[in-house]
DNA sequence: TTGCTATTGCGAATCAATTGCAATAGCTGT
DNA sequence: ACAGCTATTGCAATTGATTCGCAATAGCAA
């Protein structure tokens, strides 16, 4: 099990331990395709470990992501929530459907390309982007023309 | 005075009313160049009506937004508070400087271009697109190395 | 095993933003 | 100018995701 161990190893190296809900935490997000906020990896944990609470997931998530090993994402225009993914899944944006809610992954090179250039224009550095979109997916599009009438 | 006039038409279309604190939170946000938070617009509108009341300037902001006279905005990596902007200064992005906290606007045609491509593949259509970049200004950058020996 | 201390569960606190409500003030029509 | 309707305001209380303090617990190195 190669991720457990570089879990393991990571957590050490920053003076952390390996406890079973950090285990647990990742393992989840791992293993989904999906963008979870902190209460649904709680839901999700907590039918594994009954006993666990949800300020736990906020800290092991808080951690997870000063390790890189998962990435926190805001989605549609008010971002009162966070959602957490697998770093696993490579560089990609999101797009959000106000009809469905649906989420689509939006791949493309232009997002860093603008960062690129910025850098070279100015010498500044980046260490983080956020990027989201929203609007109607193609299933939605027709329903949305219709309500504005 | 035109902006006034269009705020006021623009108003009584919406049905609504035009009041003075409306009046005056626009004409803050019109005025300045800078991305002002609630409190900062509470703080400068109170100097001039001292009633004012902060709900008011929430709920006066959400209906500017609403109306596309200003934009908000969300900086730096953990989006706790909301920014606002007049539209005025046309379709730009922003950098945050994590080492000083300036705020630098970037403009460029890619993330338009990114949409304009997504649309042309799935048939998605846009309505928004919140990007916001975080790093070290050319001026912080060689500050942040040092921080990081 | 023991001892050190990182981590947990729990409840309370945060804090930007929102909401309910009674009083006030725009606006329309007279 | 006035009356009546109702949108808007000020105020206080509330929300809700996230964070924090603390005592009990559990990793882990020796
Ligand atoms: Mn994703
Ligand atoms: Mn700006
Ligand atoms: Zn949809
Ligand atoms: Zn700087």
């Amino acid at each position: 099990m190669e991720s457990k161990n570089s879990l393991e190893s990571r957590l050490r190296a920053a003076g952390r331990r390996m406890t079973p809900q950090r285990k647990l935490i990742l393992s989840i997000l791992d293993q989904t395709g999906d963008h979870l906020d902190a209460e649904e990896v709680y839901r999700r944990a907590k039918q594994q470990n009954s006993n666990l609470n949800i300020a736990t997931v906020y800290r092991t998530l808080s951690i997870l992501k000063d390790m890189e090993l998962i990435e926190q994402r805001y989605f549609a225009r008010d971002h009162n929530v966070e959602y957490y993914e697998s770093v696993n899944k490579g560089e990609h944006y999101h797009f959000t459907c106000l009809g469905c809610r649906k989420i689509i992954e939006v791949e493309t090179p232009k997002i860093v390309q603008v960062q690129k250039e910025f850098s070279a224009l100015t010498g500044a550095k980046f260490t983080h982007a956020c990027v989201c979109f929203e609007g109607y997916c193609a299933n939605c599009v027709n329903d949305e023309e219709n309500l504005t009438l």
